[in-house]
DNA sequence: TGCAAATATGAACGAACATTCATATAATAT
DNA sequence: ATATTATATGAATGTTCGTTCATATTTGCA
């Protein structure tokens, strides 16, 4: 991992900024929710699979965080030029899904972080 | 991944937070250089073993990445606050290291989606 | 004791950023 | 057309943060 280009930083320093925010982070984990997911695919706690991607639009997202929707549509369009989520137009609404599975692997090794941290308090 | 706590959310932030700065990858990253490792353990491209971590002086750091003395000492102590790197003291210097594995990971997660979304320009 | 090397720290400055409020745009239905 | 719903956006505000400069602290050594 020596002699990594300065651009390369810098998408790696822009990548994890977006990510490092509790709105976004918000946001982010309200797309990952997979409760109704039961497809067979599905072994890694995380849906993989094109299939069964969690999308939600605007006003469901602000209503689930408890943030106003002005907010929300602010953060998404952060996470949008960032390219760690995807939209789908449907009438009035837009819907809004994580990119890949390397933002939920990114979500998922700060996530497993943070859990081992608490448990050797 | 539903009802994450807001402690959690915070401390993913935190996280995420202290490594989305280029200076404080620079040194993390040259803190991950395993040119000279060849241990059998070593199957990651990234050393995973204690034995064979990688530990750094302050001024060393400085002159790799080209940064100030004072800049490199203050994003240290950033690193060191956050849990991401250990220290050890001899003599006059203070050596650097990466904290666990879970570091490396982040790097790692981080490196490849950069790295895959460069080759789908 | 005094000097030099390595590291840490405090103040100060400017830039970047999250949030709110008000308003604009877009699409649907009556 | 107009009203309504969903989403986007621009300006403004206060705060946080990275960096630099100067200086303090610590350790080893003559």
């Amino acid at each position: 991992m020596k002699d990594v280009k300065f651009t390369t930083i810098k998408k790696m320093e822009s990548l994890l900024e977006t990510a490092s925010d509790a709105t976004r982070l918000k946001i982010m984990l309200a797309l990952l929710d997979d409760d109704e997911c039961e497809c067979e695919e599905c072994n890694c706690g995380v849906c993989e699979s094109l299939n069964c991607m969690i999308e939600k639009c605007v006003n469901d997202i602000a209503f689930e965080i408890e943030a106003s929707q002005s907010l929300v549509s602010h953060q998404l369009k952060v996470l949008k030029d960032a390219d760690l989520v995807r939209t789908r137009k449907e009438g009035t609404r837009v819907y809004y899904s994580l990119k890949d599975r390397h933002v939920r692997l990114l979500l998922g090794v700060a996530y497993e972080h943070v859990m081992e941290e608490e448990n050797n308090d």
